[in-house]
RNA sequence: GCCCCCCUAGCUCAGUCGGUAGAGCGUUUCCAUGGUAAGGAAAAGGUCACCGGUUCGAUUCCGGUGGGGGGCUCCA
């Protein structure tokens, strides 16, 4: 047996020809993967001389794509296994798990899911190996001739998008075959890998539940069952990710929403149309009000348009034209028919308003412009309509009805640069006035197709935008092709208490609206300009960023924000008189006391202010009377004893004041 | 909009293989006056989402509508 020299993990090594790298990282059981001169390859793959071999660890990024790649391969076999009609769709990673999609006989439920598992425990500690083998499109079709699905990938190789290209290679077609005891093939998959070595690779898995997809995620196609799974590289990791879940089920701002008693749907109203509560009003008010101060000293007028407006006004925004399917049907007024139902005189159409800015541009123009007058910001919590699908609709965060705290800042091209620099520190600056901390933007760019204006305004726009991005040294995303078609736009990404990302506000350069309402200013030199339109949302809309906010303090709002800042508890029911002269002072002060005069025991009183995560608790017995003293207990259990009045209140209200957390 | 699932007291949920229903929490009243996350007792509270169909009889079975959930598609 000749040997070959090769570099493995940097080290330049001397092995057999006939190695392969399962035996080379035979005693390091955490690879489970390799790169073959940067390419990822299987353990079984074959080596030559002069390679260069780096190993995977399961728990780097490749190799949790190939553990989850690996599990719906072995979930796939277990489906055909249980429901052997079924035929197989695709089967990808995704972030934390995977998914395979499945044309059964009948949809999936809960109890088919656990059978399929346990047919994967099987299957894992089977250990089965996974074989690649090449093969031809011919041979594929002919072997593969009762998966429709698959030949159709196989079809579309030669243009495979991202969904096929993890099951078909680029340059050449192969197969993975799982291997049982005794080497024989017990299922095939048509598969570009790399997979683990073998099934008793998967230390943890679990699936999650099933849904429905379509076949290539196109409306037009057939629905397909998809099974959504999970896996990772221990139990440990498995069970933490599942707390992790269940911590996000526990905040959940629709479930909060009614623990705390801050907002519901009432079903009378219609889907994705909330009211807010008197305790959700208190913290809405508190956004609105904070936010309202700010965008004050950053030199924005506050101006107010209606809900209704007569069709001919999205007539001239466009939006009829482009976008009716999002907007509630109109009203039809003053219509007057003959009795055979014909049209004697036509009516007038109102539509409720999904959008501000055609309302803001009448106002602008409304009389002259000077270029003095530039930038000119006007501001407004408008509240919308947009009829958004039935499906999509989502607590506070898709909703039908809602506010935006929106803004048009019109500028001459000259101001542009210098407005969205100060504009996205203002925004970046209020989030984290809100308490979110950690943020990336992304930049949608223009897609030819769906656009409209000049190449030079676009670029100008963009860059101006990039260089606004770039200044406040995030992570700055590409969304390549993804404007909106009139111009381009940066949005902010916030990240949560529990790392989730949601997309917050949106700044967005407009070229086509100046231009359909002939928005006009005198320049310097008395000629009429065309100014600049910047569209911007802080919040995105008002519920939404509520909802967020909620989930992100899983409903313990900071001082500023909580809707009982301070909950009195007297120690029994003598000293309540005391202390509600006490909750005088503090509501003198401004702060949102409540004293609970419940027959309650003490004990279930904390126990429910706890529960409705209320920052302070006031406590008051016998020697805080006596001293005229009170106690501070904090949401964390701890508590401080014989406070002045006065000192409770000072260190109250600065928390307040502070906007800190507590 | 599409696929699947769900809707029982204010909330969270049992239950009825078709004979009109239960618990815990909450609410009300009474007792208890209690120093750090549930004191005790009693009572009230339901057209079993709504509308049709099948049936002697429907909360239960079937169909439709509304609302919700998980996804897909969408998100100006």
């Amino acid at each position: 047996m000749s040997q070959i020299s090769i570099t493995v993990d940097g080290a330049a090594s001397t092995v057999e020809s006939d190695q392969r790298p399962t035996q080379i990282f035979a005693d390091r059981k955490e690879i489970i993967a390799c790169k073959v001169n940067g390419a990822l390859k299987d353990l079984w793959t074959e080596i030559s001389e002069g390679d260069c071999v780096e190993s995977v660890s399961i728990a780097s990024p490749d190799g949790l794509s190939i553990l989850r790649h690996s599990t719906a391969h072995v979930m796939a076999q277990a489906v055909q296994q249980v429901f052997s009609q079924t035929r197989l769709g695709i089967g990808p990673p995704i972030t934390d798990g995977f998914y395979y999609d499945f044309d059964p006989e009948r949809p999936f439920n809960p109890e088919d899911l656990e059978k399929i598992e346990s047919a994967m425990r099987k299957i894992v500690k089977d250990g089965q190996r996974f074989r690649r083998r090449v093969t031809t499109e011919a041979d594929a079709l002919k072997e593969l001739s009762h998966e429709p699905y698959k030949c159709e990938l196989i079809g579309l190789k030669s243009g495979a998008g991202d969904e096929a290209s993890v099951e078909v290679g680029g340059s050449e077609l192969t197969i993975y075959d799982n291997l049982g005891r005794d080497g024989q093939p017990v299922w095939s998959d048509l598969c570009r890998g790399p997979h683990l070595p073998s099934t008793k690779h998967i230390p943890a898995f679990k699936l999650m539940r099933s849904a429905a997809a379509y076949w290539r995620g196109s409306e037009k196609n057939p629905m397909l069952q998809r099974i959504y799974g999970t896996a990772w590289p221990s139990q440990e990791e498995l069970t933490a990710y599942l707390g992790l879940l269940a911590e996000a089920e526990k905040r959940d701002h629709r479930r909060l929403g009614t623990e705390l008693d801050l907002f519901s749907f009432p079903e009378e109203i219609g889907s994705g149309l909330a009211v807010f509560h008197p305790k959700g009003g208190i913290v809405r008010r508190a956004m609105e009000d904070y936010s309202r101060k700010r965008h004050e000293d950053e030199g924005y007028e506050f101006v107010y348009s209606p809900h209704l407006t007569k069709a001919a006004l999205f007539e001239k925004s466009g939006h009829l034209q482009w976008y009716s399917e999002g907007m509630y049907p109109p009203m039809v007024m003053d219509e007057e028919l003959h009795s055979d139902g014909t049209i004697k005189r036509a009516g007038q159409q109102y539509y409720m308003k999904p959008m501000n800015c055609p309302f803001h541009n009448l106002i602008f123009q409304s009389r002259g412009r000077s270029y003095r007058e530039l930038p000119l910001r006007l501001f407004e919590f408008g509240t919308v309509y947009r009829y958004e699908k039935s499906g999509v609709v989502h607590g506070l965060t898709r909703a039908r009805g809602f506010t935006q705290d929106d803004a048009h800042i019109y500028c001459t091209k000259e101001q542009m640069v210098d407005e969205l620099d100060s504009l996205l520190t203002f925004v970046l600056n209020l989030l984290r006035d809100y308490g979110l901390e950690d943020f990336y933007l992304e930049l949608s760019t223009r897609n030819p197709e769906k656009s409209v204006g000049e190449d030079a305004d676009w670029i100008e726009a963009t860059e101006a935008l990039r260089k606004a991005a770039v200044a406040q040294k995030l992570e700055l995303v590409l969304d390549e092709g993804g404007a909106a078609f009139y111009g381009p736009k940066i949005s902010v990404q916030a990240k949560d208490a529990i790392g989730r990302t949601w997309q917050m506000s949106t700044i967005q350069v407009d070229f086509q609206l100046p231009q359909r309402f002939e928005l006009e200013y005198s320049a310097t030199d008395g000629t009429r300009q065309r100014p600049v339109m910047i569209h911007r949302a802080l919040f995105g809309s008002i519920e939404r960023f509520f909802g967020v906010l909620t989930e992100h303090y899983s409903g313990a709002f900071p001082p500023w924000l909580a809707p009982v800042q301070v909950t009195a508890i007297p120690v029994a029911e003598a000293f309540a008189d005391y202390l509600a002269a006490v909750v005088k002072e503090f509501k003198a002060a401004g702060i949102r006391i409540d004293l609970d005069s419940s027959d309650d025991r003490m004990q279930k009183k904390i126990r429910n202010a706890q529960m409705q995560k209320v920052p302070y608790m006031l406590i008051a017995g016998e020697e805080d009377q006596k001293a005229g003293k009170v106690s501070i207990r904090y949401r964390n259990g701890e508590q401080k004893n014989a406070i002045a009045v006065t000192d409770a209140i000072a260190e109250i209200q600065s928390a307040i004041r502070d906007r800190k957390q507590v």
